[in-house]
DNA sequence: CGTTTTTGACCCGCGC
DNA sequence: GCGCGGGTCAAAAACG
């Protein structure tokens, strides 16, 4: 009867899913504010986060990517060549890869809570690969980090199923400040984002434009939900305004008092023991 | 002491 | 049918 308290199996999921697609769930945006079927829109797609032009391998999803270039705020227009569909099945086969070039040594936070379920070598890698699974016990989606065979510098974060931080991709970071401006925060080391819950850093990015976007501009950055890597802290600027905004979020007593789900820097590192 | 991570076993689909 | 990967489970260990 008690199941895990994480298994939610297809059947939650489902039902998540199936609030996405009603407008009828209290996590999300105001009914009127349907913006999270956009999200949905964007379903199979990868990016290539920085570097020259690493033309991704497509990961196993097979999907293409659009190549950002080292430009942080990611204004990638997802409205081509995404497929389109709300179909719970394909929405489940969701796969969004993350090629992120990195100084040195980072940590693929993206302030969401991970729950680590799993690591295995990869063939043809002599990095291993991290499985992730997300912590909010409404949410079925989970994560997978890698590191680039390669190029040892580079995070390969694929996303996959519908995740909650889905509902909010809307937020346009047109202001191109977070990376300019690290004065808002220097680092987020160990006061993790739940510390600057309220609005303070939040209005800033998301101001106004945010639904206002009539354009397929979403940020990916946002959505997929990925933090500062090598770019410290603008991670927090990132972290949807919703998901730590109880007001918003109806509190499940699911997750007791742990599960408070914006992740410290809990980073999603990897243990590469071997090699 | 509750929670998170680690890690090998297990399971499953796929190609040979 | 078998072996190889890749993905998940779950018991144990590590942590704070």
């Amino acid at each position: 009867m008690l199941m895990e308290k994480y298994s939610w199996s297809y059947h939650e999921e489902d039902e998540l899913i199936k609030e996405l697609l009603d407008d009828e769930s209290p996590f999300f945006l105001a009914p009127h504010e349907q913006y999270y079927n956009y999200s949905l829109d964007v379903t199979k797609s990868s990016i290539v986060h920085s570097g020259p032009n690493i033309h991704d391998d497509n990961t196993q999803s097979g999907a293409q990517s659009y190549d950002v270039s080292h430009d942080a705020r990611i204004n990638l227009g997802l409205g081509r060549g995404l497929s389109m569909m709300m179909d719970k099945q394909e929405a489940h086969e969701a796969k969004y890869s993350l090629r992120i070039k990195t100084c040195g040594n980072a940590m693929a936070d993206d302030g969401y809570k991970w729950r680590k379920y799993g690591q295995k070598s990869i063939k043809n890698s002599p990095y291993p690969r991290s499985y992730y699974k997300c912590t909010n016990p409404r949410c079925g989606a989970k994560k997978q980090v890698e590191r680039s065979s390669d190029e040892a510098d580079t995070f390969i974060i694929t996303y996959e199923g519908l995740h909650l931080h889905f509902a909010y991709p809307f937020l346009t970071l047109d202001p191109p400040q977070f990376l300019d401006q690290p004065n808002k925060k220097p680092k987020l080391t160990n006061s993790k984002a739940q510390n600057y819950s309220s609005d303070e850093n939040a209005s800033e990015v998301y101001e106004s434009p945010r639904f206002a976007n009539p354009g397929p501009v979403l940020d990916l950055e946002q959505e997929l939900g990925f933090g500062g890597m090598g770019s410290q802290g603008l991670l927090e600027d990132m972290v949807p305004l919703m998901v730590r905004n109880p007001s918003i979020i109806k509190p499940t007593n699911s997750y007791s008092s742990s599960s408070s789900y914006s992740s410290p820097p809990t980073s999603p590192s990897f243990s590469w023991s071997n090699n």
